[in-house]
DNA sequence: CGGACAATTGATTATGCTCAATACTGGTGG
DNA sequence: CCACCAGTATTGAGCATAATCAATTGTCCG
């Protein structure tokens, strides 16, 4: 397959999206969907918790802020994905939509049974998956490792389209903007990814990426 | 009070653990209990999943290794705390014992219910809560967000005896022995702890550690 | 077209890693 | 009881990775 424009190259890659909601949840229509808009909050950290969220569409960022400033964002949540667990009366991070986003909202206190345990359990696993990622990974790895999780859930296995900046990146994998950008140009430069533009990505040699992490 | 001796300092280390155990749930006294040796595997990565487990007395340390060696502990757990969960059908990391270690067995196939729900939402909480320590801080602050998360769990605020060595905690922090090693030497140096012995810490400034991380 | 934001690239600095040597500790056998 | 030994921990010197500071370039909107 060829392909001839950026433009086009997008409109792959949203495609490839489609019909990859490998955990959706048979929720009941009652369930209200609420429709965010791009940057817009829809809980804050501290925030008294009582509501656990699905993502129907677009993308929700999940970030704690330190007293400092420090950012760390904590998930990207994709359609089918379940946000808003909390073990204690409140939200211990800010979650907000990345792009114009839509999220069914269930009541926890009639909902919190048998159904949400294998959600709460992928959601471990993602976290579990990215401390292996922070702890052992060099920026360069962490890169990888984000772009193939991004390909994987969009669906599509070559393309990536990136709905987040490159600080979200960065304050994802615990790195600055300056090192992701040139941890892409790099393997852009390796001839393992091609750089659309900023925000779509071809993977070219996927296997050789899978082999940086193993 | 004063305290003599390290053999004095570790005693009352250990009698601060008793009666700490935040997260005991109600397991039948049906639940097998098994004992574990220092060092003794509990599972293995890539072990067929089919039991959650409550530790009862000891330390079980949670590590994922990856191809090339390097290893990352995901989590130390302590009396009342509960591992074991598998989002797919096989452990993702190995489960051992850091002590001597007895650890109640329970079928998952018949107790996923309710009350497996605040246990996986605390250990979710300690994963995310592991995502900002490795993400967002510096070396020393990593050592002091451990030091403090322990003595936490062990009821005294005071005091912690480490079960653990030096590379069991480089190994959960993300960093190596040495710079682990020169962490707790600069605390000291700097009057913030007494290093009784490698393993038995006192905490001397416990609210300038905490403002040292928020 | 212009402005604001986003991204890239370069030069320098600093944090933490690697390599290396030394000290400590606890357990074992003479 | 003490000497020895292996595993554990500490400390030092130099180096590498990624952060910081700084300057451009690119892109999306109005």
């Amino acid at each position: 397959m060829t392909i001839q424009s950026n433009r086009e190259f997008a409109a792959l890659a949203r495609i490839a999206k489609v019909g990859n909601h490998k955990n959706t949840f048979a929720t009941s229509p009652v369930n209200p969907v609420t429709n965010y808009a791009a940057g817009e909050l829809i809980f804050g950290q501290g925030d008294h918790a009582g509501k656990i969220f699905t993502v129907k569409g677009g993308m929700v960022r999940l970030y704690h802020l330190f007293a400092d400033g420090r950012r760390q964002i904590l998930a990207f949540c994709m359609p089918g994905e379940v946000f808003g667990f909390a073990a204690h009366g409140t939200y211990e991070f800010f979650a907000e939509a990345i792009e114009d986003s839509s999220v069914a909202v269930h009541d926890v206190q009639v909902s919190l049974t048998e159904v949400w345990l294998s959600a709460l359990k992928a959601h471990l696993l993602a976290a579990q998956g990215q401390q292996l990622v922070l702890g052992r990974q060099y920026a360069g790895e962490r890169l990888v490792s984000f772009l193939l999780d991004m390909a994987n859930r969009q669906g599509g296995q070559h393309y990536v389209e990136l709905s987040m900046t490159r600080s979200d990146i960065a304050d994802y994998l615990g790195l600055t903007i300056e090192t992701v950008s040139r941890g892409l140009s790099r393997l852009k430069k390796d001839g393992l990814i091609r750089l659309h533009s900023a925000r779509c990505i071809e993977i070219s040699a996927l296997e050789a990426l899978q082999e940086m992490i193993e």
